[in-house]
Formats: structure tokens, C-alpha cells, sequence
DNA sequence: GTTCTTTCTTGACTTAGGTCAAAGGTCAGT
DNA sequence: ACTGACCTTTGACCTAAGTCAAGAAAGAAC
């Protein structure tokens, strides 16, 4: 499948952030000026463990994941983003400390990057961005709960029906691998459920 | 230990948000109109699933728990909130739906309460306080992020110590079993950890 | 199209953590 | 100070999920 490019990325930003508040003429000069439109490759890391995670980044087009990789070198997958989606590690952003977690493209993509000293410009001068940014954040975090709650609180099997439940936009972009890290559990045994199910 | 109740509540709602951005006389005024001040008992709730969630609570003195209650009756603890945090079903008191959450006090407590109306007031008529609270759901998106992170990728053993090492004054204010719902484990495991530990 | 690298599957075996039950211990509420 | 309701501990046993290994299948990259 070919990526189309068509629409200017700049204006998916624009339409993303009208939905929560609309965006006046100064507002959207200011975006253009500060915002950054960068080609991903696939496997191309936006941030690395050891890294200070410098950008907000914005999904335009592909997908990616954000991971950490632990003493046994196993990967542990914290989330994935894909179109108008937004992706950082929000701790390292903010304290300015090395980050424990890679971000990479699972597709090549398309990104807009809004780095720190430009996001602070905006929170400052638009006060508008901290309404829509808390209301992104607040969104992000219920979703984080909920899936807290459900690793803590049911089964393998069931946190696979409800990852396919919840993101079935996602399950033919990624590898079993990738969706068993996400749900907490080995490769292996993802296959397992997946073929003791598909023998009902 | 006795409970003291010196300080003025509001005043300890005004000097925390002043931590972030410093209110001014207009907006302290406000506060004081739109927040209200209630003592709570011990195990009374502030919610129990199936009600909508409709106040954001500040905790002024004691201590509280949020968890589900599962189809077996078991219960998971997704949070505590002691004196300056907030506790509050975000989902519910955003999408104004039922919660499938109960917020419960473990100590006596005093709160303020602040009711949705009275915090869209806030977040349309000082913008002030959209920045204030969206670094204070911030830093708590960071912490819920890296427990998740733990939680899928380490023991129960470790998620153990790291619960003594980073929350070190909420473990004389909470029950084993407490702290074993929160980790995610059973009551018994976590005293099996503990007589091994302390055989060490 | 072919090659090379990932991914997926399956089998045999292990293990971390859960379940159930019963006996003591603690502690909040009166 | 008493008392009834939790909490904690321990033992015996169970099970969901992990580990290791090796062959088959599927995608990327050339």
C-alpha cells in the first residue's frame, strides 16, 4: 500500500488541534514557524534510551512504538501512536533527564516535531495550547488506567481480546511480537492463545 | 496520633496550587466561594462504582484509596492519595458515565471538594489554572507510566521494594493486604516475600 | 524472483504466583 | 477494657505463563 502524502502534514496538525479549540490566524503563523515536518524511516529511532527526549512528536502518517528494554534485553512495549496521535516520553520532556525508552517506527512515517523551548512559547503566549494539552493528557492518562487496571486485574487471554477489541486499527500493523510485549506477555504464548482460539 | 486540623483547609488548597503558578486575590476569592471543605470518616466513600464521578477532591489531611472491585469480588487498588494529592475518577467526571471505581478513605480525612461546574469555571475564566493542572496530570501521567512499565516487566518481589523505597511514608499508613492489591499480587504472596526477606 | 532476517508455531519442561483453609494477631469502635 | 472484624502467616497443592529449542512460514531488501 503506497503512502499518499497529499495533504500538507501541517494542516493535519492544524485540524487536530482545531477539534479541541479553534486555532486563530497568529496561532497557526506560529505553529508553521515552530513546527517541524520530518520523514521516519522504518526502524529509525526517534528517541533512545540514555537520550533526553527533546520534541513533542506528532504522528502524521505511519506508526510507532515507545519501549523500554530491560536487564534480560527483553522489550516491553509502553504504547503505539499512528495518525494524529501524539507520542514522547512526557517525564524525560519535562525533567530534562535521560530517557529509559526508545521510540521507533514501526512503518516509514511522517512526524511533526515541536520542540521544548517552542512548546513552553506556546503554553506561555496561547494559553489556549494549555487547555488542549491538558485535555489530550487527561484522555491519554483515563486510557492508561484502564489498561493498568486490566494488567493487574485479568488474564493473558483476556487483555488480547481487548487489545483486538479496542484497537483493531492497529492489529494489521503489527506483529504478534510487538502485541504480546504490549499486553505483558512472551511471543510464545500469544501463539498459543491465538491457536487454541482459533480451534473453537 | 491525634489528628490536626490548625491550618486552615482552603489555605493548604491555596499554598499548593501557589506551588505551581500563584494565584492572585480574584482567583483565591473564587476558590473560596466555589470549594467546599468536608470531613470524612473511615471507610466512608467519596465513590462507588456505578455513579458518576463529580468532584475533583484534594486531600487535606488522611489518607485514600481508588480500586475496582473484579466479577470475583477481589479488589484492585490503582492509587492512593494523601495530604496535597488529589484523587479523582478522571474518566467518569470527564465523560460524566458511570464509574466502575470506588474512592475510599483509609484514615479519617479531610477534602475539598471542587464540582465540575465549578472547575469549567476555573479552566474558562482563569486560564491560569488549565496550566496548573495540566502539570499536576502531568507528573501523575509519569508516575502511572512507569508503574505500568514495572508492572509488566519485573517480579513481584522487586515491584515490592520499589513500593517500600519510593512511597516509604504511605507503608505505616496501609495494610499489607493494601499495598499487595496495589502491586498487584495476593495478600499471601506478599507475606511470603516478606518472611523470606526477613530471613535474610 | 531470491536471499536473508524476522516471526510464528509447537513440544517438553520449569516456575512464579495463586488458591484454599485454618490458626493467631491486631486494632478500630464502643 | 472488650470485642468483633479484619489482617497476617503458613502449609499443601494447583495453574497460568515463561523458557528453551528447533523447524516452518512470512516479509523485507536487494
Amino acid at each position: 500500500m503506497p503512502h499518499s502524502f497529499s495533504q500538507m502534514p501541517i494542516q493535519k496538525l492544524i485540524n487536530h488541534l482545531n477539534d479541541y479549540l479553534p486555532l486563530n490566524e497568529e496561532e497557526i503563523a506560529d505553529l508553521n514557524k515552530r513546527a517541524t515536518v520530518r520523514k521516519i524511516k522504518r526502524r529509525q529511532y526517534l528517541l533512545a534510551a540514555g537520550e533526553v527526549c527533546k520534541f513533542y512528536n506528532f504522528v502524521v502518517e505511519g506508526c510507532f512504538k515507545m519501549y523500554k528494554i530491560d536487564e534480560a534485553a527483553k522489550e516491553h512495549n509502553l504504547m503505539f501512536a499512528i495518525e494524529n496521535e501524539w507520542i514522547t516520553d512526557i517525564g524525560s520532556f519535562h525533567s530534562e533527564q535521560p530517557s529509559q525508552l526508545y521510540i521507533e517506527a514501526v512503518e516509514p512515517a511522517q512526524i511533526i516535531q515541536i520542540a521544548k523551548p517552542d512548546l513552553l512559547h506556546f503554553y506561555t503566549n496561547h494559553l489556549k495550547f494549555n487547555r488542549t494539552f491538558r485535555v489530550i493528557i487527561e484522555d491519554q492518562f483515563v486510557e492508561l488506567q484502564n489498561r493498568l487496571l486490566q494488567t493487574i486485574s485479568t488474564t493473558a487471554e483476556e487483555r488480547y481480546f481487548r487489545f483486538m477489541k479496542d484497537y483493531p486499527r492497529l492489529l494489521n500493523r503489527l506483529s504478534n511480537t510487538q502485541i504480546a510485549s504490549y499486553i505483558g506477555i512472551t511471543p510464545e504464548f500469544l501463539s498459543r492463545i491465538r491457536s487454541q482460539q482459533a480451534s473453537k
